[in-house]
DNA sequence: TGACAGCATGTTTACGTGAACATCACGGGC
DNA sequence: GCCCGTGATGTTCACGTAAACATGCTGTCA
């Protein structure tokens, strides 16, 4: 950028004619109104524009309006740089993620920045393209500059493991879906217990044991959603199948899909999210596996379309409101109570949703 | 616009006059490292700091060496509040919005987000919760007091068409999926082009004409769509049946199904969304109706997992993320330009993408 | 009636940054 | 040897706001 104007000098450029009027060609680099702008016109302090701006006391009725009446004219908001700079703080929350398009993402970031807006801070995003080491550290070396009061991360945090890339220091920070709960404050939905949830229901009906179709390994949840699974099977005394690979699209799924229904054994399985699930469902009905009469699905998210699909998804609903909502009480806590982030982790609590693709297994021959 | 708001949250510097170590151990209360503080360390001017943080020419080697040095001991960080308040801009672009659930709308701001990245803006979003005329109001109003140069509006702009709403003068604004051509800059999907081809092409296979699901009335570019799936009927003399009224879900969507599915004369359906084909899929299977050998389906938007509904679905493709390209460049040409918004309309081409849930109607018995 | 309480309003100042201008040291040309 | 140009660095100031402090006026009570 190149702001050199040079005739900057002119501290006010009013004398009467405000934006149009004169015949300077474009406004030029001037700041928009001002409290001195009203003051002037209001025939007042500018200390008193402040009062009232702020609803402070100490206001007689008809300055009051005056200023009010002047404010109307000049069209005047006030500068929240200016305001930010005095107050030390900026009212806004930033985000970092990767990707809004995976579902908990933008389910999540939703909650956040109502729950937010409800506490008079706003959200500022900042997306990260894809997650390298270089992109995160970037991001998080902007944050630094960036007028945000904390931070929210939405990514995948061991990313950062190699130890070289750390938060700037005395940003108030939580950290959603990690394994870094011994340095941040971690709130998480609890993957374990969803998958849990998930293999008990299919052994509850019957299966012999369950597969598996994980996300993409970088992915903490997956990982944890793949761990509780195998771990819930060997406490079960189960066999454990061999992992299928997904990366969270129903196309993975899909791919997972023709695999599995080549497996006559296999007569329950467990998509670590419903998209993948949805994959799963068009492969078997195109490879003629009836479900759930031959075959059981069980996803993970609770998607809205979950309900719609054909038959719908059994799944694992995860509460990405209340997780927000818990990122927010986080940042604010820290905010207010001054402290740095204090190592830990929450667990929201999922639970099962059971619909019409999971069945008992089919009687053997 | 009432500047006058309830008493603001002001949070009491603490301390006594002076910025010296007030013994209190709460330490809230002071601004954080500051170019006078890295200054004194390094000891040089604040002025040279600046040169130092700003990479500007003019600082010999050791000088600046003793300056970074100083910086990284005492973890400097630049005040952007300040910096905001000396250029007169924030780098920032803010977007309302009403939910980030619905599909389009995250992706449309993951694209703007990382355009905007690109541009070295972050994006901040204002989430409206229900969209009552006095949210949007009242979003609009903060937006004034709003640390950004710019404004992207992604809501039903019509909702303000009271005409007693108008944005702060003197905000540049993009507005996403709106009539409001005429007063505001506006940047849209060719909402027309897309439900056009569609029944084009449903007609196309020798279906006597196509039933309709729209989404909810209040929004715009569920009239489109619906508009042009008339007019599109009509310019090729077929009957115009009655259409069926949704909400976007998919839920919705099964329940218009549930009611086409009886109608014998039907054999080819347009959804508004690709949730609510969904659900008329479903629908469609528990009624024994087989897709598409019996009734055909296209939805609209093409979300990655129409590609694996059962069957795969026949849908227009939208680009959101040309969508959010344009409104990223179309701000910064206002910024840039120190322009008011123009108005006019962009519209971005749909395609439409067929796959396996259109096909000729059954013969006639 | 005078001193003072109480309140409306004005004045000063600091917040952190960076452009414009000031200063200072050094070296080369005359 | 002196002057001046050049380049490094310091000083001043304004950006818009609001807390702290100062002023000035009104009315009241001893």
């Amino acid at each position: 950028m190149d702001p050199d104007g040079p005739a900057r000098q002119v501290p006010a450029p009013i004398g009467g004619a405000q934006r149009g009027g004169s015949g300077i060609p474009g406004g030029r680099r001037k700041q928009r109104v001002s409290m001195a702008d009203v003051a002037r016109l209001a025939g007042v302090s500018s200390q008193t524009v402040s009062r009232v701006a702020n609803g402070h006391p100490g206001v007689v009725g008809a300055t009051r309006e005056q200023v009010l009446a002047a404010m109307r004219e000049l069209g005047y908001r006030p500068n929240s740089a200016a305001r930010a700079l005095r107050y030390g703080q900026f009212n806004t929350i930033g985000v970092i993620l990767f990707g809004l398009a995976s579902t908990g993402n933008s389910r999540t970031v939703e909650a956040i920045a109502t729950h937010a807006a409800a506490e008079g801070y706003a959200i500022t995003l900042i997306p990260i393209g894809i997650p390298t080491q270089d992109n995160v550290l970037g991001a998080f070396t902007r944050m630094g500059e960036l007028a945000v009061d904390a931070v929210i991360v939405i990514i995948e945090i061991h990313l950062l493991d190699a130890g070289t890339v750390t938060l700037p220091p005395g940003v108030h920070v939580v950290v959603v879906d990690s394994d870094a709960g011994d340095r941040y404050s971690v709130v998480d939905t609890d993957q374990a217990e969803g998958a849990r949830l998930a293999v008990r229901h299919l052994l509850d009906l019957g299966h012999e044991t369950v597969w598996h179709v994980t996300g993409p390994e970088t992915s903490f949840a997956s990982q944890r959603r793949a761990q509780a699974w195998r771990l819930a099977l060997e406490e079960a005394g189960r066999p454990v199948p061999p992992p299928l690979h997904g990366d969270w699209s129903a196309e993975s799924g899909y791919a997972a899909g023709l695999a599995l229904a080549g497996e006559p054994g296999c007569t329950a399985v467990f998509a670590s999210n419903d998209q993948m699930a949805l994959g799963l469902l068009r492969a078997f009905h195109e490879r003629g596996r009836a479900v759930p009469d031959g075959i059981s699905v069980v996803g993970f998210d609770d998607i809205p379309d979950a309900s719609c699909f054909v038959p719908p998804l059994t799944t694992v609903h995860q509460d990405f409101a209340e997780v927000g909502r818990r990122c927010v009480q986080g940042v604010l806590r820290q905010i207010r109570e001054g402290g740095a982030s204090r190592p830990g982790t929450e667990l929201v609590p999922t639970r099962l949703v059971v619909r019409a693709s999971t069945a008992p297994p089919p009687t053997r021959p």
